[in-house]
DNA sequence: AGACTAATTGCGATGAATTCGCAGTTGCAC
DNA sequence: GTGCAACTGCGAATTCATCGCAATTAGTCT
């Protein structure tokens, strides 16, 4: 009575790309779809970029990882347990700080009870000037 | 002693397609690069994309214009002067709602204080659920 | 264990969005 | 008016993500 594994729990086939791909959203924090490549291939050198986000894709429907927008380009992932912070992005220095997600607890319920709006600030990163951008040069 | 337009105030060559590209973006309120060269191309109808392009930087870069990200993929521009509210994007049924800027506010203020980070509320979308999407089926 | 079937993979092609290089044009300072 | 740097159009190049398809493979059922 082995114990089934997470991936095959979620109705998943037990790919050897797809647990690799799960491990390096786990072991990178966050990670662009590149950079999940990237650490696979250290193992793994054959795999392809289309099964690295194929695998994403798949992983995000089941609840494993999800997406964020840290910058201006395309989505970083996380692994889901992982997502319980907001991402602070500095537009001048480019570094992604994080915080609590309490920070923000007022700010959603008072959207939620002034515009019905149901918010997920995880999603979009908070944008602005970290505190070193801001001193005078 | 005619007033000086206001691109030649920020130093910025007169030319057709920048007027253009500027009024495009005043009038449509949000707007892709697409959107504003198919609005240009209705009075000037050889604009090039790459043009509308450059031009959006340009005004950006003399904060006459500013873009902000609502979805998944590329950035929509917005007029400055028109930039004070804040976007809840419906994750579900894509609707873009907005509100003051001042319902960020608290938030805006907490971030600044707990972690010196100097917040733009504007530049990403708060993303979420709209009222109706979360009603049961 | 062996066979079957559908999911998954690799790979190259494709598509969409944005940027670039450059030759020709144009705004504007003189 | 002249001259020059800024700007434009155009096609090519980049980048990022998706797709189609044939070959492989995981899991199921004898
Ligand atoms: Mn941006
Ligand atoms: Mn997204
Ligand atoms: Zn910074
Ligand atoms: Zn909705």
């Amino acid at each position: 009575m082995a114990e089934p594994h997470e991936l095959r729990e979620k109705g998943l086939r037990l790919t050897p790309q797809r647990e690799l791909v799960l491990a390096a959203v786990r072991d990178l924090g966050h990670a662009t779809p590149e950079e999940v490549a990237e650490k696979v291939r250290l193992t793994h050198p054959g795999i392809n970029l289309s099964t690295v986000y194929r695998n994403l894709e798949t992983l995000e429907n089941v609840g494993l990882v999800q997406h964020t927008h840290l910058g201006h380009g395309g989505a970083t992932y996380h692994a889901a347990e992982e997502l319980t912070h907001l991402h602070l992005v500095c537009s001048k220095c480019g570094s992604v700080g994080d915080a609590p997600i309490e920070a923000a607890a007022n700010f959603v319920q008072s959207l939620a009870d002034d515009y019905g709006f149901k918010t997920d600030v995880s999603h979009f990163a908070i944008y602005g000037l970290c505190e070193n951008c801001q001193l005078p040069l």
